[in-house]
RNA sequence: GGUCCUGUAGCGCAGUUGGUUAGCGCGCCGCCCUGUCACGGCGGAGGUCGCGGGUUCAAGUCCCGUCAGGAUCGCCA
């Protein structure tokens, strides 16, 4: 493979031969002076080239330059030159003279999207909109979280698993499921690894982690939903309560939060204009009772019975923000007939779960609980919920042959990046978007 | 799925109480320009106004339907 400098290495090299690849972002084409910007996966930098003077006048015959001439933004070249530092040049200072230009493809001169094109657009032609510096920065980030996240679990004894996608039966309700054809028969796509992550606590695996695809059926039309999304998702053995999932995963985000602004934090800021807040430990906790009488004092009703909507979601996060200068917030004990029946009760309240849901800045990124072991208090709150306990044997008997007490959560990818960047939606921060009308590109 | 809003050139938009040739900016093409860096100057091409129907002498504009998109609610991560 041909050596290749990146962009951003350029500033720290001494002046010198050097062959960049990219693609052209802008051509300034002067009559004795030329200029490519020619941008790669690490950034911007200025290509130069003087027209070479016969008798005084710039050479008509110059095979270079007309070359030049030739390039449509877009165009993927080889550029062979000697990089200069040259105060003169507002971009970083240095540019490259250039040497020899190599043509890999020429772009059609048109491009269908520009930078202040409205997202469904951009969609339909995300392999350009991802040209963009901060769209790449996005993945860079996306990459630094995941890697802190891997650390942690790795030090704290967690194992990944990777759960199967295709499920003969739903795993908690049918209808936000996709069903689809299984040679003789009919699969369903997960949900969720929630029945999976559970079964590897009865493997022994102790603690589980999975960051993987999950698919929800939801003709949902909002900014932060997904007909397929990246879930995480963790499952820890030997815990107490709820607490214990809710103590982690406060030092995961920590983490993540503090790697991210280490390492993007001045190039968050200068594509995003944000400044990435690390949150202090622990976040704050408000049970949902709690959270309700707060919300209703600051003058909103909530309609939904027993859980908070949007608005009720936007008003506590407010409040703690206002109380705590906090960014995130556990909303804890949420009542049993807004919860999964896999959700432990409490052993002195049988109305309340042992759940929590992590609010940041408004939006609720997570759900978590500790889970019912005991299959015979399990089996009579899947009947409490008015599901056939048939349906879920394969699951029920999971718990047959014994069971240590657990808890997890799962965490929307696109949601923790969407509100770190400060976006206005989940597409903004997607690979690839699939939602009820969207399956191309 | 409900409610509200929006579809006009490659992109972003304007278009008056319905009226003759539908404009602006960016981009694109051509020519000019000694270092540009949001380069600049001059010129040019590009639109069956989302689609179908209706009202009218006349529809981008009004009405009905339909499709697409956005916001929000429901639901969730």
């Amino acid at each position: 493979m041909r050596e290749r400098t990146l962009v951003k290495d350029l500033a720290a090299r001494t002046d010198g031969p050097v062959t960049l690849g990219g693609w052209v972002e802008k051509l300034r084409d002067q009559k004795r002076i030329q200029f490519v910007i020619l941008r790669d996966e690490s950034g911007d930098v200025q290509v130069t080239y003087p027209r070479p003077v016969i008798n005084e006048q710039p050479d008509e015959n110059d095979a270079l330059a007309a070359k030049i001439s030739t390039l449509t933004s877009g165009s993927f070249v080889w550029i062979t030159g000697r990089l200069v530092h040259d105060e003169r040049v507002k971009l970083g200072g240095l540019e490259i003279q250039l040497d020899d230009l190599e043509i890999v493809t020429l772009a059609d001169p048109v491009s269908p999207i520009a930078e202040d094109t409205s997202i469904d657009k951009r969609l339909d032609w995300r392999f350009l909109d991802l040209r963009r510096t901060e769209m790449n920065l996005v993945f860079q980030i996306q990459t630094t979280i995941e890697a802190a996240w891997r650390e942690y679990w790795v030090e704290n004894g967690f194992v990944e698993i990777h759960s199967p996608k295709l499920m003969a039966s739903p795993s908690e309700s049918n209808a936000e499921l996709f069903k689809l054809e299984y040679f003789e028969g009919n699969a369903y796509l997960a949900q969720s690894p929630q029945f999976y992550k559970q079964m590897a606590m009865m493997s022994g695996l102790g603690r589980v982690f999975e960051i993987g695809p999950v698919f929800r059926a939801d003709p949902s039309f909002t900014s932060r939903h997904a007909t397929e999304f990246v879930s995480v998702d963790i499952e820890v053995s030997w815990i107490d309560s709820h607490e214990d999932i809710m103590a982690i995963q406060e030092q995961l985000l920590h983490r993540a939060l503090a790697a991210v602004k280490e390492k993007h934090g001045d190039a968050i800021l200068k594509n995003f204009g944000v400044e990435v807040q690390v949150p202090s430990l622990p976040f704050p906790r408000i049970s949902l009772a709690d959270a309700v009488e707060v919300i209703k004092s600051r003058g909103h009703e909530i309609v939904r019975g027993g859980d908070l909507d949007p608005e009720g979601e936007r008003q506590i996060a407010a409040h703690i923000a206002e109380k705590f200068g906090h960014e995130f917030v556990f909303v804890t004990d949420y009542p049993s007939t807004v919860r999964p029946f896999y959700h432990m009760r409490h052993d002195d309240n049988p109305a309340l779960t042992k759940s929590y849901d992590l609010i940041w800045r408004g939006t609720e990124i997570t759900t978590g609980a500790q889970r019912e072991h005991r299959l015979d208090v399990l089996t009579e709150q899947v009947k409490q919920k008015g599901l056939e306990p048939e349906g879920l044997q394969t699951y029920l008997d999971f718990f047959k042959y014994g069971a240590p007490a657990h808890g997890g959560f799962g965490m929307g990818l696109l949601r923790v990046l969407m509100l770190l960047l400060h976006q206005p939606n989940i597409r903004e921060v997607g690979f690839l978007f699939r939602g009820p009308n969207r399956l191309e590109p």
